[in-house]
DNA sequence: AGGCTTTTTTTCGAGCCTCGAAAAAATACT
DNA sequence: AGTATTTTTTCGAGGCTCGAAAAAAAGCCT
C-alpha cells in the first residue's frame, strides 16, 4: 500500500521541515528551527546553508530584543521574497479577481474585474479567467519566469483532487477543469480550490492560536459552505469537496433549497432563504439573489422590530443549530468561523442556534462552542489560495533541492 | 509542528513497511515485497533476514503454483505464529468475551461469560474484566510473555485516544479508564476501543477489494453505531470515537431517543424505536429492551402482512437515509455494511432508505450505493480488536528492532 | 546427464544523511 | 582585556539504501 521511505526522501522531508517551520514562525533562528523539528544543530545548519546558497532563504539582521542575552546572537532565517512567485485566482458571482504574491507571502501585483458569470458561455468564462492571468505573466515589470504555481479558488464544489470545479452556484457550467486549462496555458502547476476549504486555510494562518488542529469555518451568504479542519488537516469529501454543511438535511421533505431538493439547511439559512421567510413568502418559492445592501437592510429591520425579519433569522439560526448538532454528532465539537454577509447577522441568529444547538447530542456543552464572526469572505479567500501555492512550492519543489529555477537563481554563483 | 525525521527512524520505518506487507499479503516472497514497498531489493534482503533472525518472520515452504515458472523459486515469508500474541476482549451488553491470538491471526484461546452489565456496580464490572484476562494469563499452556497487546472493545463512545470509555448503553456508569486499569493491571499496554471502529476494521481485512479506502459500517441493532474509513484510515472525532451516525437529527423536536434528546435517527432505527413504531406505542414512550429473537418474530410479521410493523421499518429505513444522505454531503457516498440483528430485516428497510436517500444533495445517485449485509456483530468486532492489536505489535514493537522479546526470542543465540 | 537460461536472493562497495562532540564565532559581563 | 555564555559550523563516525554483480536454485534443451 503506502511506499517505504527511500534515502534521499529522507533529506526532502527535512528540508520541508525547515521551510515549514521558517513560514510558521516567520524569523526563526537556526536553534529554534532545530528546536522546534528536533533535528540536531549540524543538520539544520547543513539544510539552512544549502537553501541559503540556493537563493530561498535568506539571513535577516538579529532581531533586536535578542541583545539582551549574553552569547552569541541568533541569526534570523527569512524566506526571501524574490524566490518565486504565486498567482492567485478567485472566482466568485460577477467578480473576478488576481493577485501575485511573493514567496514570503507579499501581495506585489493584484487586478479585479466584474463579469456576469450566471450568463456567460462556456469559453467566455475560461477566457476570462486565462486573460487576467496572462496580462499580469506579460507585465513587464514581474519576473514571470518565478511563477511557480497557480491557485485558483471558486464558490461551488470542486473535485478532491482540486483540479476540476464540478457545480457552482455562480454559473450554470459544470465540470470545467480549470487546474488543467491552467497548466496547459501557462505551463505552471496550478489548482482548482474550494472557497470555504480556502478560508479555513486561511483563518489556521491568521490565527494560528485558535484555529489549529480542529475548527469549522461556515460561510454565510447566498449558500451555505463549510471548510472542516480535522487534526491539522483540511477535510475533503472522498470525490469531491465535501463538507456540504449546507446541504445536510434539516427538515425531510422541508423548504425548497437551491439545489433542487428540500430540507436543506441551506434552504432555511442560507440569505434566499432568509429573505423568503422575511417576505412571508412560501417555502416552495423559488431562490432568488439578494444583494448585500439588501440583507443588511433586512438585518437592521430585524433588529429594530420583532416581526418576520426577526423570526426569518431566527429560524436560520435553529437550522444551523440542528445542523452544527449533527455535525458535531460526527466530529465533536470545534471552534466555528461564521464567514460572509449574514455574519454581521450573527447576533440575531445566535440565540436560537445556541437553543438548537443544546437539543443536540453534540451541542451537549453548547455554551463552550464558540463563535467568531469575519463578514468578508473575499480577502480570507485569497489568502488561503495564497498560502496553499506557497506551502505547496516549499514541499514539492523547493525542498527537492535541485530544480532549474529561472528567478532568483540566476544570481547565484 | 511534526516532527523531522531522525535517521534512525528510517530503518524503523521500513521494517514496519515489511511487516505491514507480509500481514496483509501472507506468504509473500522477497521481490513481491520489494514491489509493493517500492524499496530495492538488497533494502528487503537486509529487513527480512533481520526479522528472521529475531524471531518475527519466518520462511515457509516455496507455493507449490510458482514450480511452473523457470528459474530460482520465491520463498514465501509468513508472520511466525510464536512472534508474540494478543488478546481481545468484547464487552456487550450482559456479554463478557475474551480470545487470545497468535501473531500470525489464529485464535489459540477464547472464554465467554454472561453477565448483568446493566446493574453491575462499578468495581464489579472492571473485576470481570481484569479476571477473565487474568485466568487466562495463568493458564500453564499459554506463554504469557508473549503477549504483547491487549485490545478492549465495548458498545459505546470512547475516547479519542482509545483509552477510555465515555459512554455506554450497556451500563449507567461513565467514564472507565479501561486502557489504563488493564495497563496497570498487567503490565501490558492496552487499549480501549469503540464497537463499530472495529467492525469497520475487520471489514477492511476481510474484504480489502471492497472495503479498502473509504466506506461506512452502521450498526442497526439496540442502537445504532458507525464505523467510518476515509481515506484507508479509520476516522474518529476530535475528543471522542465520534462518528455518532444515530445520534445525528432526523426531526427536529421528533421522537425521544435513548440518550435523552428529540429526533435522533437511532429514535426512528434503533430496534427500541422499530418496536415502539410497530407496536404503535407514542414517539414518547420511553425506550425498552427488545431482545433479538423478539426483533426476529417483528420482521417476519412485516414481511408477511403490510401492518404497523412493515410501517415501522419504513420509518426507520427513511430515518437512515436521510441520515445517510446527511452525512453523503459531507463525506460522499461510499459503500456501507450494514451490520447487527436489523440488517437481517434489510429487505424491509432498504426501499424507504433508498426513497429518502434520493431526495438528498449526497444521495445524488443512490443506485450506485452499495449496501451489504452481516448479522452478526460480534466477531467482527473480536476481529477488529485482534488487527488492531496485531498492528500495534508489528507497528510500534517489532518495527523497532531491538527489543527483549521473551516468547519466541529465546531461540535465538 | 550436463550445460544453458531464467528468476530470486545475497553480497559488496559507493554515496548520502544525521548525529554528537568539539571547535569557532560573536556577544555581554566583570 | 579577559572570561563566560550562547549560537553556529566543522568533522569524523555510524547507518541506511541503492545499484551492480555474484551466487543460488530451479526448469529447459540437446
Amino acid at each position: 500500500m503506502s511506499v517505504g521511505i527511500r534515502h534521499d526522501d529522507l533529506r526532502r522531508r527535512n528540508r520541508a521541515m525547515v521551510l515549514s517551520a521558517v513560514r510558521r514562525a516567520g524569523q526563526p533562528s537556526r536553534t529554534e528551527i532545530a528546536a522546534t523539528t528536533g533535528l540536531s544543530h549540524s543538520t539544520i545548519s547543513a539544510i539552512s546553508s544549502d537553501l541559503i546558497q540556493e537563493g530561498i532563504l535568506a539571513e535577516s539582521k538579529p532581531s533586536e530584543t535578542a541583545s539582551l542575552k549574553r552569547g552569541r546572537p541568533q541569526v534570523g532565517l527569512a524566506l526571501k521574497p524574490e524566490a518565486a512567485a504565486v498567482v492567485t485566482v478567485v472566482l466568485s458571482l460577477n467578480f473576478l479577481s488576481l493577485a501575485v504574491i511573493d514567496y514570503a507571502g507579499q501581495v506585489i501585483a493584484e487586478e479585479q474585474r466584474r463579469l456576469d458569470t450566471l450568463t456567460m458561455p462556456r469559453n467566455e468564462l475560461i477566457g476570462e479567467c486565462l486573460a487576467i492571468v496572462r496580462r499580469r505573466l506579460d507585465d513587464p515589470d514581474l519576473d514571470v519566469g518565478s511563477v511557480a504555481r497557480i491557485a485558483m479558488g471558486i464558490q461551488g464544489i470542486t473535485d478532491s483532487h482540486a483540479r476540476t470545479m464540478l457545480w457552482s452556484p455562480i454559473t450554470p457550467l459544470t465540470d470545467i477543469p480549470f487546474a488543467d486549462i491552467l497548466e496547459k496555458e501557462f505551463g505552471i502547476p496550478a489548482t482548482m480550490e474550494n472557497d470555504c476549504n480556502m478560508m479555513a486555510v486561511a483563518l489556521q494562518w491568521r490565527d494560528p492560536h485558535r484555529y489549529r488542529d480542529n475548527f469549522i469555518a461556515i460561510l454565510l451568504s447566498h449558500g451555505i459552505g463549510m471548510g472542516l479542519v480535522l487534526k491539522g488537516e483540511l477535510f475533503t469529501g472522498t470525490h469531491s469537496s465535501g463538507g456540504e454543511f449546507g446541504h445536510m438535511i434539516h427538515r425531510p421533505g422541508g423548504a425548497l433549497c437551491r439545489c433542487g431538493r428540500r430540507g436543506c439547511v441551506e434552504a432555511y439559512a442560507g440569505n434566499y432563504a432568509i429573505w423568503r421567510s422575511a417576505m412571508k413568502m412560501s417555502e416552495d418559492a423559488e431562490p432568488v439573489d439578494v444583494g448585500d445592501a439588501d440583507m443588511r437592510a433586512l438585518a437592521a429591520k430585524a433588529r429594530e422590530t420583532d416581526g418576520p425579519e426577526r423570526e426569518a433569522y431566527r429560524r436560520a439560526g435553529e437550522a444551523l443549530g440542528f445542523g452544527l448538532g449533527s455535525l458535531f454528532a460526527l466530529i465533536d465539537p470545534a471552534p466555528v468561523a461564521m464567514v460572509g454577509v449574514s455574519a454581521a447577522a450573527f447576533d440575531l441568529i445566535e440565540p436560537a442556534l445556541r437553543e438548537a444547538i443544546a437539543q443536540t447530542a453534540g451541542g451537549q456543552h453548547s455554551n463552550s462552542i464558540s463563535f467568531d464572526t469575519e463578514p468578508n469572505e473575499l480577502p480570507l479567500i485569497r489568502e488561503g489560495c495564497a498560502m496553499r501555492a506557497l506551502t505547496f512550492v516549499d514541499q514539492e519543489i523547493f525542498a527537492s533541492g535541485v530544480q532549474a529555477r529561472s528567478g532568483a537563481g540566476k544570481n547565484v554563483a
